[in-house]
RNA sequence: GCGCCUGUAGUGAAGGGGUUAUCACAAGAGGUUUCCAACCUCUUGUCCCGGGUUCGAAUCCCGGCGGGCGCACCA
């Protein structure tokens, strides 16, 4: 087959099976918008299940759920506010759009703080060309904003809102719930699947960049000071890795991560830990790990909130497509809601190993005479002795206050005395490390890596050899014929494997065998099994596996047995 | 947002200012067949949307929407 086609015939059938197709079709649809059909959907919750399941199995890692829709106060900390409104300059010869800010990185600075009107007079000032044409004819910068804006009430007075651009913002409001679940002890991690939505400028390459997506991220809050280690020897593959080609491992390497740890390619310990559970989640998903790298960010390439960031990106037929990325978020965010909430909620306590004892002399006030004599400045008094560093030998001696002041601190307004503190610990904001995955871009590659076109007897055929945890179904039941009894007993079959738990089967009742096979194959049903009239005879059954077509012969009870024991390939 | 190309059943395509728009595959009903897209009969279903030109538009023109590629953008 032609293999230029291979992306357009795999869409086709996308579409034809109701895996993936565009959305409100009948209207027109709209770029960037995507359904997941009758079968892509259940593909679907079973990725997003297996990515629960995969990172629910760490024992400190929880799962929560956030609204989508998220007050403006939350996105201004964040910074998402201030990011997702880049001011745009258009040339009016040749219609090329630009980021204004970048067209002046020359001339200012720190141009993405300017507004419209600075932006532009610094424009015309310096007389920027167009980088397309060479023109330096603009039109007024103008806000292009990349985050989906409602408004919460429905009346007047309402506050301003955005659809939430990352699902990440919701573990950090949940911090403090989170700190007391884990009864004030770190490393812990909470996740969240979800919607995610950003207007992009011009979405394309079908689910690859949408405007409303399926998000899984995970914030893994850790003591900087302490983070935690793991033993990486549990993934020996080795991994292509691609450093910031401006940092000190330039170089492409295949290593383990392990090896890459150890080298100082990636830094940080938890980072690591990121990385190789990531590559262990898609090759459990059925990517091909051999199409899998991990890309360090270069610093101009980082998000606002990183200091570290390494892409997981996976080839297919759209190209290298990053698809996790993982982050070190530092202590960007809480730090930035406890300065705009004022909350003081969002950090952690550290002990100290050994707790600093302190014994000092402290002049002491004595509240009957200094509030007699000082009256209403008696406060800034007793606050300005605590302050003491070097105590006067002895009195009276001359006070500053903190307004400048002076005042005279007679015998018997103190008492001199041995003070004794002990300080166990110290509370600091917590690092966040965070792996981020796009969970469309993963399903598009998990159909791509797994779509395979071969020969059969000639003809074309198509097999999606899904994971038997992704499929759609578990099993296809076929009457060979649909009737003389086999009709029956193949209903009695399906309907005893619904009553399995986590077991979905479906019933093929058309057409040649030959031909609902091929149905099956076709949307990666792993098993088929098939009702002869032997079957009816002695209650055995023809079980198909989908990737190599290869048959065995059992009966009904060793079946369910197997389903509901989830062995049925021990049997081959 | 800009430029080029493009839009016909579920899918892939042909056609095209004039009677009822064509084909293959798929799908539904029935028949046949003892396990890999067989065959026979019947059936369902299509010109993206809006405006213009015209006696007549699915066809030509303009706009919108969608798709592909390039430019730009993409934490």
């Amino acid at each position: 087959m032609d293999p230029k086609g291979r992306m357009s015939r795999l869409t086709s059938l996308l579409r034809r099976r109701g895996i993936v197709l565009p959305s409100f079709e009948i209207y027109g649809g709209v770029s960037g918008l995507v359904d997941y059909g009758p079968v892509g959907a259940r593909i679907k919750r079973r990725v997003v299940n297996s990515w629960i399941d995969h990172w629910g199995s760490v024992p400190n890692i929880v799962e929560i759920d956030s609204p989508t829709i998220t007050p403006e106060d939350v996105l201004v900390a964040s910074g998402h506010v201030g990011e997702f409104n880049d001011k745009m300059s258009e040339c009016k010869s040749c219609g090329g759009a630009f980021r204004s800010d970048h067209l002046l990185d020359e001339f200012h600075d720190n141009p993405d703080t300017l507004d419209s009107s600075e932006l532009d007079e610094l424009i015309s000032k310096n007389g920027v060309v167009c980088p397309s044409c060479g023109s330096h004819e603009w039109a007024a910068a103008s806000a292009m904003n990349l985050m989906f804006q409602t408004s919460i009430g429905a009346m007047g007075g309402s506050r301003s809102a955005f659809m939430r651009p990352e699902t990440a913002q919701g573990m950090f409001m949940l911090y403090p719930a989170l700190y007391r679940h884990f009864r004030q002890r770190l490393p812990f991690g909470a996740m969240q699947t979800g919607k995610g939505y950003r207007n992009e400028i011009s979405p394309r390459q079908g689910m690859i960049r949408l405007r409303e997506f399926n998000m899984a991220e995970l914030e893994y809050f850790i003591d900087p000071e302490n983070p935690p280690v793991t033993d990486l020897s549990r993934w020996p593959r080795k991994v292509c890795m691609i450093p910031d080609p401006e940092g000190p491992h330039p170089n492409e390497v295949e290593v383990t991560i392990e090896e890459a740890f150890e080298s100082g390619i990636v830094k940080h310990p938890t980072v690591a830990w990121f990385l190789a559970m990531t590559m262990q989640f898609l090759e459990d998903v059925g990517i091909d790990p051999s199409k899998v790298r991990f890309r360090q960010h270069a610093s101009s390439e980082m998000a606002h909130y990183a200091s570290d960031c390494w892409d997981c990106e996976i080839i297919g037929e759209h190209g290298w497509i990053e698809v996790v990325g993982i982050a070190n978020r530092t202590c960007h965010d809480l730090e930035s809601h406890e300065k705009h909430s004022k909350s003081g909620l969002l950090r952690a306590w550290r002990s100290f190993e050994n707790p600093i004892k302190e014994s000092r002399e402290v002049l002491k006030p004595v509240g009957s005479v200094i509030g007699p004599s000082f009256r209403d400045r008696a406060g800034e008094v007793s606050l300005a002795l605590s302050e003491l560093t070097d105590l006067p030998e002895s009195t009276p001696f001359s006070l500053t206050l903190s307004d400048g002041t002076s005042v005279q601190i007679e015998e018997g307004m103190v008492t001199r005395s041995l003070q004794e503190t002990v300080v166990s610990g110290e509370y600091f904001t917590p690092h966040v490390i965070e792996p981020a995955f796009g969970i469309d871009r993963i399903i598009w590659h998990i159909l791509d890596h797994n779509y395979l076109e071969m020969e059969k007897e000639g003809d074309e055929y198509t097999i999606l050899s899904l994971e038997p945890t992704l499929a759609p179904y578990d099993l296809v039941v076929l009457p060979l014929f649909d009737k003389d009894g086999m009709d029956v007993m193949a209903r009695e079959i399906l309907d005893e494997i619904g009553s399995i738990s986590g077991v979905i089967a479906e019933i093929d009742t058309s057409r040649s065998i030959g031909r609902r096979y091929a149905r099956a194959d076709e949307i990666g049903i792993p098993w088929a099994v098939t009702v002869d009239h032997q079957s009816l005879d002695d209650g055995t059954l023809t079980i198909r596996r989908r990737d190599d077509q290869s048959q065995i012969r059992i009966d009904v009870g060793t079946l369910i047995q197997c389903l509901t024991s989830k062995t049925l390939h021990t049997l081959f």
